[in-house]
DNA sequence: GCAATTTCCGAACACCGTGTCCGGTATCGT
DNA sequence: ACGATACCGGACACGGTGTTCGGAAATTGC
């Protein structure tokens, strides 16, 4: 017994739906009388299928995480053995100005990206597997990329949108590589040791 | 003509009733109502200074970013001239367990998240004044500095609770100043120089 | 093709939270 | 004390959510 066809048509109808408003407003500001409307379902049949709002972008998202792991083990299994996702991320997300305004948005912006983050951070996860984390816990370091890369690339859209993405890039790899200059960091730091002895001998 | 005395006594009441719902339930879970009910506040005298819960968070965040850069400006006036606001926050942030709940929590972490990383940019914005910024662009170094303040400090209290204070803000030194090792960022930046020409080459 | 099964529709419904309005009352400033 | 102003609280319309159910339509397996 193959899964009914009819299942599959609504549910990637409905997923369809969801990235397609997505793509015209605000996550928050979409109702799932929008959604049904854009997809042509019915009520019913859509709590037949999802809990929620939220539960549709979750496995919308879940969709798309398998869709990042299968491309990544298939550049790794082809021969060239080269994979840079994040060069790659950088060099793609301009042409989705639209998804990117809706990560960047105001409200419905922090649930989404909140989702994001979650689904980036899976496929690192699977992705670094046991390796070595240089002493520091895989989870931070996990966390850290994820934060960083998302920090510049609003940064870059918001900011500097005419930026080339290999400048862009080339952002993301010194702070992540090589961290803040120590007097750039100060008024979130503090100056020196000298002062950081004072603090905690006090 | 002073300010009418009643203003400040509901306007503080809805305050303090916000953060205290914020300690006991997600921020996204708590109505209208329920603020009402612990300010002890009419439906309409609420709509009178508020044009929504967002709205009073909003406010409730400007009031504490004053502090906040109150607080700066006393020790910047002081004869100690020493403030480590990082590490400040670290050691003290384990006294508001619940607000930290509130803010990992599922989904009223994300909006609530979104407000706080403002308010800490708008203090480093005014703190960090024109100084130089080791040639990265300021509005960047700002907001990777409240990201990767924010992932420590979320990492610590939902992996390792029991750490100590200072290991966190080592964590968080080491994360900002010397950034990661080139090795353990490889699954998200790519394996080496080879790998990365050989992909902008084809 | 046909029959049994499964899914879909769509309309109705109760529920809850939001934001507004208004007359009466209490409190404030001077 | 008096005038102004803020508060109360109940009522209201509105909109979105999630559920239910009988009948129609599509799909599968044979």
């Amino acid at each position: 017994m193959a899964i009914d066809r009819r299942v599959v048509r609504t549910r990637t109808a409905l997923y369809d739906a969801l990235v397609a408003l997505i793509r015209a407003k605000d996550y928050e500001a979409i109702t799932v009388d929008d959604i049904l409307d854009e997809a042509n379902v019915g009520r019913s049949t859509f709590y037949a299928h999802f809990t929620s709002k939220d539960d549709l972008l979750q496995r919308s998202l879940e969709r798309l995480r398998d869709l990042l792991v299968g491309v990544r083990q298939g550049a790794l299994d082809g021969v060239e053995g080269g994979w840079d996702p994040a060069r790659a991320l950088f060099e793609h997300v301009g042409e989705y100005a639209d998804v990117q305004a809706a990560l960047a948005g105001g409200h419905g912006g922090a649930v989404l990206r909140e989702a994001v983050d979650k689904v980036l951070a899976d496929v690192l996860r699977q992705t670094m597997g046991a390796g070595p984390a240089g002493g520091l816990p895989r989870e931070l370091v996990i966390q850290h990329m994820v934060a960083t890369f998302n920090t510049t690339l609003r940064w870059w859209r918001e900011h500097r949108p005419a930026m080339a993405p290999a400048e862009a890039d080339a952002l993301f790899r010194q702070l992540l590589l090589r961290g803040l200059p120590a007097d750039v960091a100060t008024p979130f730091i503090g100056a020196d040791e000298r002062v950081v002895k004072s603090l905690s001998g006090a």
